[in-house]
DNA sequence: AATACGTGGGC
DNA sequence: TGCCCAAGTAT
């Protein structure tokens, strides 16, 4: 089929689709680059609480702009790639400092923000601004490849740059490239589903390579994934009178920015000795340890193991970190295998006796 | 090009 | 339960 009437067929069946998100229509480009951040590797119903949230405390660029990083992760606390909220705070300072508070309108100018690639440029450039742009994201790219049979890897590059080549003459042609980007992501994600697509629903299915081979789980390709990695967290829960030790994570690693108790990490599950604990902590010897609670979670690459070793310390003894109250603790943004061990946990921040007391 | 980066939902 | 997937980007 001629790709100017695949798209008409397309743009036809998403009339009658009313998704009715809220960053959908007559959206301010601000509004549209922060829902466009969320989204990247985010399902929707995941996302849009989220977005809400996000844009009810930061109406505006400038209001971004002058909030603190610290802050931001907290909004962002669950959401995951938490890069994205700093690379976004980021770019705030830059559209006040650089681009005099309005949000950039050049292709270029929107690329060369951190956390935005190329997918969210062309998304921006084309909701925003309706320029002749196709967003490429993984919805699109794989009804393309199993419509046409394109064998190549998910998320590629030549297949994106293939994708790209098939939709963009028909974008440019088309008076609204927002309403055709909405509808080949729309079309993806509503009826070209990555498991069971719709295929008896499907306007293209007549003339769809990978529905006329049975092959529609073929496409596009994916590498076989590579095993992950196990880390193990050993943290130490010093706890004296309702405040806790904590650290914020300072380095190039899972959870930048964001706060834990005091770490060791290790390459074996095996517990800390109690002169472990006493030689990577600093602690005395007489210090002993209430309980030891393992928690486990699972990234993309990595199984994390989280070790939580409670003990009582003296404020004022500890050097390890900084002592915080409940309140303070639950201002902070904290990684994730310590909001586990939250969850289960507040009562060490009850007082001593409590502790002591079992409960 | 390959790898790292989070979290939650679906089956 | 274990595995796949998700409106990707940076290095």
């Amino acid at each position: 089929m001629d790709s100017s009437i695949l798209i008409a067929t397309i743009l036809d069946w998403h009339s009658e689709i009313d998704r009715n998100l809220p960053w959908k229509y007559n959206s301010s480009p601000y509004k549209i680059w922060i829902s466009e951040i969320i989204l990247q590797q985010t399902q929707v119903v995941q996302g849009l609480r989220y977005y809400e949230r996000f844009v009810d405390r930061y109406p505006t660029v400038h209001d971004l702009a002058s909030s603190t990083e610290s802050d931001l992760l907290k909004v962002w606390e669950g959401l995951g790639y938490n890069s994205r909220a700093r690379y976004l705070h980021q770019s705030a300072k830059r559209i006040v400092d650089e681009f005099g508070g309005k949000f950039p309108v050049e292709y270029s100018d929107i690329l060369s923000l951190k956390g935005v690639g190329d997918y969210t440029a062309s998304a921006i450039s084309a909701f925003a601004y309706e320029q002749p742009h196709v967003a490429v994201d993984s919805n699109v790219e794989r009804w393309v490849s199993r419509y046409y049979g394109i064998a190549s890897y998910k998320s590629s590059q030549s297949l994106k740059t293939e994708v790209k080549s098939i939709l963009l003459p028909v974008v440019e042609k088309h008076e609204s490239p927002a309403e055709c980007n909405q509808a080949f992501i729309d079309f993806g994600a509503l009826v070209c589903t990555a498991k069971q697509p719709k295929c008896i629903d499907c306007p293209l299915s007549q003339t769809c390579y990978g529905y006329a081979q049975s092959k529609t789980a073929d496409y596009p390709l994916v590498k076989p994934k590579v095993p992950r990695k196990k880390r193990y967290f050993h943290y130490l829960v010093a706890v004296d009178n309702g405040h806790v030790v904590i650290n914020k994570r300072l380095n190039k690693d899972i959870w930048q920015g964001m706060h834990e108790f005091p770490l060791y990490e290790s390459d074996s599950l095996q517990d800390l000795t109690h002169q472990d604990l006493c030689r990577y902590f600093d602690i005395n010897e007489s210090t002993s340890i209430e309980s030891i609670i393992s928690y486990q979670q699972i990234l993309t690459h990595r199984i994390i193991i989280g070790k939580f070793y409670l003990c009582k310390l003296k404020r004022g003894t500890v050097k390890i970190g900084q002592w915080m109250s409940v309140d303070q603790v639950k201002k902070i943004a904290v990684a994730g295998i310590v909001r586990l061990y939250l969850a289960d946990n507040m009562f060490i921040f009850n007082d001593i006796n409590k502790i002591e007391n079992g409960k």
